[in-house]
This record gives structure tokens, sequence and C-alpha cells, in this order.
DNA sequence: TGTTTTAATTAGAACGTTTTCATAATTCTT
DNA sequence: AAGAATTATGAAAACGTTCTAATTAAAACA
């Protein structure tokens, strides 16, 4: 491929003046320019980004480590960041972690050797000594990992709020909150503490359920329902009301109740957690749920991590909440 | 960052030594190895693959051009590639060209800047020339753009032969096929040729009704609601059978049907496309469909393109069509 | 023993840019 | 018209690697 030389060359100038007005810097006279231009254009002259980013040492290349970037929420979250990092004359390198500590690991290790510029951190396998020691600017979804890690998430303790009432607004006399795994301190657990606290408020009797990990890479359906049938089903019928921590979930626990012929929302109410784009194609039936405003929380992500990059020494670090929405469907 | 020099004075060796060290080429003595590998360790020393890049024009990285990450389908492709490319030490460069041309030719000006070493073509709006002129290995999904471009696809002829073969032996009498836009030549349009053919073999009366391009980035279900309520809806009534050109579009039809009263399967049976995780998701109705296997997809694209990179005057670029597979559901 | 082989190491060029510094040519001042 | 300021250009160092070629040290040979 040809090289800046080659166009200096071809120009009749020195390589210092192409790269003067390849990057539009200092005086370059009319004329010259022109001629530099024809022969970048005529040799079909591309920047070789790569000996750029070596000279700069920046690379204009984010990192983004998701568990999964084929679940519809990543995937949304991911096509979010790409827009936003694309228009902001960034690259994304994809990451599917698998919740698997040491790929996360490996990943993290890769991107320290591209010299990505900075890591949108969706993924969150591993202690959070491992990312702190991690010497690039790093921006996490959904966890609180550091006073100088910031983090973007939808308010997650007002998600589990709302929905919680909603139930209970809604007729519930006893509810059911199927959560995510809690063991590690992740910021979709306000939604659990919400949960309890709205139900003690209220005086109503609830339980949590907890779903362990398990990413079943075929069915992202088939893992609920087998949590369902083993950990739900018996005690299922004692409570009238349930909150899902996500939608396949909920939509996974409609079936089941289907199948059983358990009225919903009459006898049983569901409300699940994401509105992402599977739930905003399904039809039958339309889910109630939490939406998480995945645009702007991709959008927040890249932002702030990009104001690291670039504000070298900033105070810029701030976490974001973003607002959620109740979405009334059919199922309460 | 510390750099390989950093290590040669921790280690007491030249920079050459070093590299060979990280590299495991040459001849290196035992002790040495030992200090330089623990002066490595001790000042977390991570080679800067970029200057590596440079030195040795290749990056190890991959672009991919999709119409849209978010599309279920192709969120599954992507993911497959990613693993793929991940176990051979690629790395995966995203982008989102929203099947806008102007888009399309950015990012593949702009992976040719990153000196990528090989373009993962998923998106198609431009004319083959432009593809053609890349100096670059492509490989491209669905579409035949020239000899020296190996393109990767399922058995879209056969695929369409299945499924309009099954909607007639279920007893359809009239069939409608919606089809994607049949403008360019693309591999999909080899589904309605077979669509076609078909009919004509079994005299059965048939219609094709084309959809138009239009992302709408919220609800991939929407533009297929639109597009049926317009163009589809006044003559549904006259077919007892449909082939939709993915199954989106052939839930969308489904819910369309049920809206009006129509009976699925017994007044109009309903054929679709792809079997992504959308439709695995799906309960009810569980579409009867055309499987492609993305997971071999993905795998081929990424195989395909790793040989031409590697291969350097290799013989290897095969086309890949992979089988298709009947999925039979509760639509017919 | 001296010579050839093999093993271990290094200096320095190269990859394609940007940037600093120096210099040349032009235009302004007065 | 002479110096100062402005405009325009280029040579060469630097970014962090790898690689070629050269050099030295140790082992094998005869």
């Amino acid at each position: 491929m040809v090289n800046i030389k080659d166009v200096a060359k071809k120009a009749g100038v020195s390589v210092t003046t192409v790269s003067r007005v390849i990057n539009n810097r200092g005086y370059i006279g009319k004329e010259t320019r022109k001629k530099v231009e024809k022969a970048m254009a005529d040799i079909n002259y591309s920047p070789n980004q790569i000996a750029r980013a070596l000279q700069k040492s920046q690379s204009y290349l984010l990192g983004v480590i998701v568990p999964d970037s084929e679940h519809p929420f990543f995937a949304e979250l991911i096509k979010n960041i790409e827009l936003y990092a694309y228009k902001n004359n960034y690259k994304l390198l994809l990451c599917n972690s698998l919740d698997e500590a040491e790929k996360e690991t490996n990943y993290i290790g890769m991107l320290r050797e591209n010299r990505v510029d900075g890591i949108i951190m969706c993924s969150q396998t591993l202690d959070v000594e491992e990312y702190r020691k991690v010497d690039l600017p790093i921006v996490s979804f959904d966890r609180i990992m550091s006073n100088d890690i910031p983090y973007v998430g939808s308010d997650n303790f007002n998600g589990g709020r709302v929905a919680t009432k909603h139930l209970i607004e809604s007729g519930c006399k006893k509810l059911l909150h199927l959560s995510g795994p809690l063991d590690l301190d992740m910021l979709p657990n306000r939604r659990s503490d919400a949960f309890k606290l709205v139900c003690m408020e209220h005086d109503i009797p609830y339980k949590i359920i907890e779903e362990e990990y398990s990413r079943d890479t075929f069915s992202f359906f088939g893992q609920h329902e087998e949590f369902i049938e083993e950990k739900v089903s018996k005690e299922l019928l004692t409570y009238d009301g349930v909150f899902c921590s996500n939608d396949i979930l909920a939509y996974a626990l409609y079936i089941h109740a289907q199948k059983r012929g358990i009225k919903v929302p009459e006898q049983l109410k569901i409300v699940g957690y994401d509105f992402n784009s599977f739930t905003r194609m399904l039809q039958k039936p339309k889910l109630t749920t939490v939406k998480q405003p995945v645009d702007r929380i991709g959008r927040e992500l890249c932002s702030t991590l990009i104001n690291m990059i670039e504000d070298k020494d900033g105070e810029k670090r701030n976490n974001t909440i973003v607002d959620i929405e109740l979405i009334r469907g059919e199922t309460t």
C-alpha cells in the first residue's frame, strides 16, 4: 500500500508538507496543497492510522466487553455505543466474555496490548480489584467499581420501586421477585432492595428467588425456562404477582403460566425489566415492564469514556443514572 | 506505559533479546529468558501491538460491516464471527452501515486506514464495482461480487424450494411470497427464484410482493407491520399460504392475521426464514421456518477470510453454501 | 591445537507517521 | 532599502516494535 513518501514524491514536496496537508496544520501554500491533494487522489493514498497511532499514542479504538453480544439487550447497547463512537471518530473492538472470568481477563490484556484508548465494561465477572489495576480509562455498566471508574446505569432502585408499586397498586397481595445472581455487588441488585423495601412498606409478604448465571448460548429462553421449572414452579401459585429481573425471564414465566392454565394477569401479574428489542417485537403478550433507555445508556457510556480520554486531567468522571419508565402491557 | 526498552534495561539485556523472548524465535540462553520474563512481569509489560502491526504490516484486525448489529440475525452472526476470530487471534472492528451507502463507503475507507487485515461484508448497498476496487481481502455474505471475492451464504435456492414445497404439500392452492428488495442481485433472491419455479412446476398460482428497504431502528417489527398493512393486507385472503423472506416479517404477518381473525394455519399457512434468536425465543406461535445455520455461516466467513489473509498466494478462495433445514412449527 | 559449528547476543535499520527545529522566501514596516 | 515579521518548506528525530547482519562465546571436530 502506498505511503506518505509516495505521495511526497509524486507531488514533488517533502513528507512533512504532505503531513501538513493531511492534518491541516501549519502554513501551506495554496498551490502546494492542490498538488498534494491531487497526488493523494491519484495514487489512492490512505493514511496509515497504525503509524499515526504509534506516533501519537492514541488509537481511537475503544474496547467493549459484554457477556454476550447476541443477547437483545447487549446487541442494542452495542449498536448505540457504536453509533455514538463513530460520530466521534472512535472505533469499536468487540469482545464477548461469555461471563467467563478467564476470557474477560484475556480480553482486558488483549485490549491493553492493542492500546485501545479506553474500555467499556459491561461484563462483570472479576473482582473489583482486577479492574482497578487496569491502567486504562474504564467506564463500567451497572456496577460500582471504584471512585475513579465512572459507571452508568439505569435508576435500578427506582425501577424496582416502580415495578413493585405497580404490582401492589394492581391489587397483588403476595409478591415474588425473580432476581439475577446477587453475590456480586451490582447495581441491578438495587432492584431487589427496592422490591423488599416497598413490600415491607406496604405489609406485603414477599420472597426473592435468585437465578444463577448460566449462559445457554443457543437459547436465552431455555435457561430461564429451566430455572422456573426447577426453582419457581412449585410455589408459584402462592403468589399473585412477580417482578422479574429481565424481560425474557418474564416472558418465560408468562409461557409457563399459560401452559399450566394460570391466567395472566387475572391470577398472576408479571412485570419485567429492560424493554429491549425482543420485548418490543413481542406482540403477545405485550409485557408490562420497566424500560431502560438503552440509547441513552450507550451514549453516556461512550461519551463518559471519551471525556476521560480527551480531558487529560479531567474532573469529568461523573457517574450517570438514567431514568427508567414503566411500560404498561397486558401482563398486569 | 512501559516499553520493550524498559524491559531490556531492567533485565540488563538488549532490546533484540527481549523481542526474541517475546516471540520465541532464535537462540536464547535459559538464564536470559528467565531474567527477561521476570523483568516483564515485574514492570507489567504489555507488548505494543500497534508498533508490532506497523512493523509487520499485519494488524490482526478484521472489519465487519453489517446493516444493523442490533438485528437478531446479525447480532447472532457477529457473535459467531467474533468467537471464531478470537480463537484465531483476530479482533473484530464493528461497523453499522444502517444500509446507507455513504456510511458504508466511509466505513470501508476507515477500515482501510486502520489497516485491518480483511473485511467481512454483510451490508450490500454499493455497486459491486466499489467492493472490487478495495485493495483488501474481502469476503461477502449473501452476495456474489466478483470472482476474487469469495462469498458465504445459506443454500437460498434450496431454502426457497423447501419452503414452497412444504406449503404445497400442506395443501396450499395459491401462494404468496413476501420477498426482500430484488433490485440488487443478492443470493436471497434465489429464494424467490425457487419459489416461482416450484409454483410453476406444481401449477400453483402465485404472486411475489417485494418489500422495500427501510431501517426503522426502534422496531424491526414495525416496518414489516406497515408493509403488510399497506401492500399485502387487501389481497391477503386470496392466498392460503405465504412464504416470508424472514422470520420477523412472518411473525408480523401472523399477528396481522390474528387481528383479522384469520386462522393460522387453518386458513393461512406461513413459512419464515432464518430461525434466529428471536424466533427461537418466541413460543407463540412456534414459527415454521427455514433455518440458516448462523454459527456455520459465521465460522465460514471468518475462516475464509483468515485463509485469504494467511495464504498469501492462496488458491483457497472457495465460496461456501451451507445447508438449510426446515423447522416445522405451528404456522403450517 | 587451531579451525569449524553452533549458540547467544547486540547494534541499527526499517515500518509510516508526526513533530521540532531550522531555513528560505515573501511581505510588512518605517 | 534594510530589518522584522510572516509564510512556506524540509531534514531528521521520535513512537515501539521486528528483523537483518554482525559479533562474540562456547562447543565440536580433526
